[in-house]
DNA sequence: TTGACAAGTGTAAAAAATACACATATAATA
DNA sequence: TATTATATGTGTATTTTTTACACTTGTCAA
């Protein structure tokens, strides 16, 4: 199937999105598993090809809401791989996204037209993955430690009102480091990124957490 | 010329390079005057189109030893360029590479079969260029400012020795800030990233400056 | 009522960043 | 040879930021 002449007409795109959220303070990413071949049945980062008349960001979005039926979610260009034989068929070069989204407001799919499940996964229990889904997958993640760095993506994971030992889990969790309770706290206050609602819950049957909301006013702000 | 059916098959891929350097606290980028249509005459960034059997690392690394000469330079993939209309002929998508180079290490050929003149431009002074060369540019250089942030870059631009004043017209050439002469030395020493050579230079004919070398068991601190 | 558990809180010490002014080496010129 | 102009080199005090650290409080369950 490879072709070895210098053609420029041959080659394919996929594009590939890594969409993850966060699920009590575990990273979990979208997974589909798939109805056909190649790679029938095996579990799958959600995407497909490119049409000829289709901006990228455009195809991956369509991609994502037929695979899943996801919409409204932003989208950002992490890499491209390109290994000649990740695909089977004929050439096919990947230009992989990645997104965050708040498992809560977005309405799931049971299965669609080429996924027979859609489900999230805990980001430290990947199976195998169709093509190669697994560098792409492992890729992402690196990139999400970077995305972390603005709060851009917390603003996202969190669009109500959170706790700041949730907020800190979800750093702990991303960052993969220990963080000080006290410090945590203060460096969020004395940054102006969170507000106090005034208001408290228990969601775990032990002294209830102050609830706080971002504040709106600042953007990209980078923390650590 | 347009398709408007979705087709998986007739998209090329451009591979571009914008190649930075530093002369004389001045950032210059790499530009080639093309010798063909389309555009020919106009200033364009290096690059051309992928082979069917090659890693786009690879082609862009072809097409910028055919266009200018240069060898042996480290490329990263940037960003992608997609708009449908970016190239009058047919759909074609660049992927976007960033290098930077000591211009006194790299032999430039005069000119190549498609280039008439190679040569480094003054970022602050880049004409129309051909395709949609001015927005990649302006994209590259972005990206050059985060990448000064690890000093793999700049070891790269200071190969040999080096004095502070030179070093620290590059960052401030790079991030476009103004930084106090002091606390710039003490924070290259107290990081460690630089070692005294003991050696002086004059090469502005005022008081002799320091040489100094990077300290070669320091990769990537980030320090800005 | 008591025990277990997670949440909330403040301060002192250390480290890092910033602001700031004068002396010195050289070349050009008087 | 003395003078001037220019770019380099140097240290300290202040402010800001980061880090380390321990006890009290509210709720549920036994």
């Amino acid at each position: 199937m490879r072709i070895d002449n210098p053609l420029y007409d041959n080659i394919g795109i996929h594009i590939i999105s890594t969409i993850f959220t966060v699920d009590n303070g575990i990273m979990k990413v979208l997974l589909i598993k798939r109805k056909n071949e190649p790679y029938k049945d095996f579990w799958a980062l959600p995407g497909g090809c490119l049409y000829n008349n289709e901006l990228v960001l455009d195809g991956a979005k369509r991609e994502l809401k037929e695979k899943t039926g996801i919409t409204d979610i932003d989208l950002t260009m992490f890499n491209v791989f390109d290994k000649l034989d990740r695909s089977p068929l004929k050439r096919m070069i990947c230009l992989a996204f990645i997104g965050v989204l708040d498992k809560d407001k977005v309405n799931l799919l049971k299965e669609s037209e080429k996924a027979s499940i859609i489900n999230w996964v805990d980001v430290r229990k990947i199976p195998k993955l169709a093509y190669d889904g697994n560098d792409i997958l492992e890729k992402a993640i690196t990139k999400l430690k970077e995305m972390i760095q603005s709060t851009e993506i917390l603003k996202i994971l969190f669009p109500k009102e959170f706790t700041l030992p949730e907020l800190q889990m979800v750093y702990e969790s991303i960052l993969n480091i220990k963080i000080d309770r006290r410090n945590f706290r203060k460096k969020m206050i004395t940054n102006e990124l969170i507000i106090d609602t005034n208001k408290t819950i228990n969601y775990n049957g032990k002294k209830p957490a102050k609830l706080y909301k971002f504040n709106a006013s600042l953007k990209n702000k980078s923390i650590f």
